[in-house]
DNA sequence: TCTTATATTGTACATTCGTACAAAATAAGG
DNA sequence: CCTTATTTTGTACGAATGTACAATATAAGA
């Protein structure tokens, strides 16, 4: 599985703003309808109609299928991963670093975009199971997820120094995938039309949760 | 989507032991492949292979690829519910209902299949994850899994008379992503070959993380 | 303006998909 | 044993798949 996009084709002209925004459109396009029906249900003809371009067209800017999937994952996790790095090295500066902290920093700027930056962030937690659950994607999961989730959990293991770091990777494990199951169940009334609650207790809530769990797995192994 | 095959077609002659082994080699072999590539990679061609017969043998032992899909998640759901269901009155005989009994009454009927009831039950998570993904099979999913997952909700609930049914609900979900998490991240382990570590450990680990997480929720949402 | 790199169209190709169906093999029930 | 319901084989079909490619339209850069 190809995981470096860092090489795009040299050109030797700009391209044209019309262009980007056919890419632009395709790669929306795709994003929505790989965490509609996941990467075998959405097919590349599907993905150009939802764009109004051509099939070809698809291929021509995103290359080949799998390339796509890998290219949409990669350029939200990146900006993912920046949003939850920064927020800890922030709340690190400011001295507060308890575990509800760190998985505030870790669990907020997901929230947030959920909420705020349209649909398609809302649809990511939907690729991000994907990714997790089919071992094909294995590499682009250990790219792009696995090196911020271990700085999180070398940050919580800090609090806990008699724990062994296997029993808090297991509990922040756990809390990822809390984490996408509220947000995917929220992704999914949203699609059904109902209305929404409110999202900030959602995120006070999940982190009450996962903050307590991991202080309970933590606390009961110690030195084990 | 059709959830009830209680019609199976009427016969006028007994089934073979040669025809029931086939048909339960088919299911088997579709389970397997399922669980490793979701719905849409598997292909019938690739079940009929697995379980070394003709690809139409499929369609005329198990029907149309979805009924296919819907009778084995079925089939395995409706036993984990017997179980889970057994296992939750048994304590409740016993005098015991704690929030970490009514959790272990749910988690360690699974567990324990998953560890001693061969690689199918272990792969069956992955199942259980696509299940609850997609959108599309969301009327099996109703009829699976949520008439056990509302009677523990229901349970959990009796505990905690001053905290609204729908964050119960939240800690509920929670738990199930996490227990999900854990058994998928073993399943891979385990077919990538790796030693696994203790599994009795894990229930514990597991039931400590939720039952400390609803505990919170329920705890500081009292009342509001 | 003119050249030509790039974007876009349209089509075609080899596979694979789910499923249907006739023919042959098997075995249940009388 | 005989009849025939059922299982199994083998093949075929139309649709959909990912991708390649030539032809055309567009616009960047000199």
């Amino acid at each position: 599985m190809k995981t470096d996009f860092t090489e795009e084709k040299q050109r030797q002209r700009a391209p044209s703003k019309r262009s980007l925004e056919t890419k632009a459109r395709i790669l929306d396009a795709a994003e929505r309808l790989f965490a509609e029906r996941g990467f075998e249900g959405a097919s590349v003809r599907d993905i150009a109609k939802e764009a109004g371009v051509q099939v070809g067209l698809v291929t021509h800017h995103a290359g080949p299928k799998e390339d796509l999937f890998a290219r949409i994952v990669t350029r939200r996790a990146d900006e993912l991963a920046a949003g939850r790095l920064s927020a800890l090295a922030s709340r690190h500066e400011h001295g507060k670093l308890a575990l509800p902290d760190i998985l505030e920093s870790f669990f907020e700027p997901y929230l947030y975009k959920a909420e705020t930056g349209g649909p398609q962030w809302l649809a990511y937690a939907r690729l991000v199971a994907i990714v997790s659950a089919d071992p094909h994607w294995r590499p682009l999961a250990e790219r792009c997820f696995d090196p911020t989730a271990n700085r999180f959990i070398d940050a919580i293991c800090a609090l806990y120094p008699d724990t062994p770091r296997q029993v808090i990777a297991a509990g922040f494990v756990y809390s990822v995938s809390a984490m996408l199951a509220l947000v995917t169940s929220r992704w999914r009334v949203n699609a059904l039309g109902d209305p929404r609650p409110d999202a900030a207790s959602h995120l006070d809530e999940l982190v009450a949760f996962c903050a307590a769990g991991i202080e309970a797995c933590a606390t009961s192994s110690k030195g084990s």
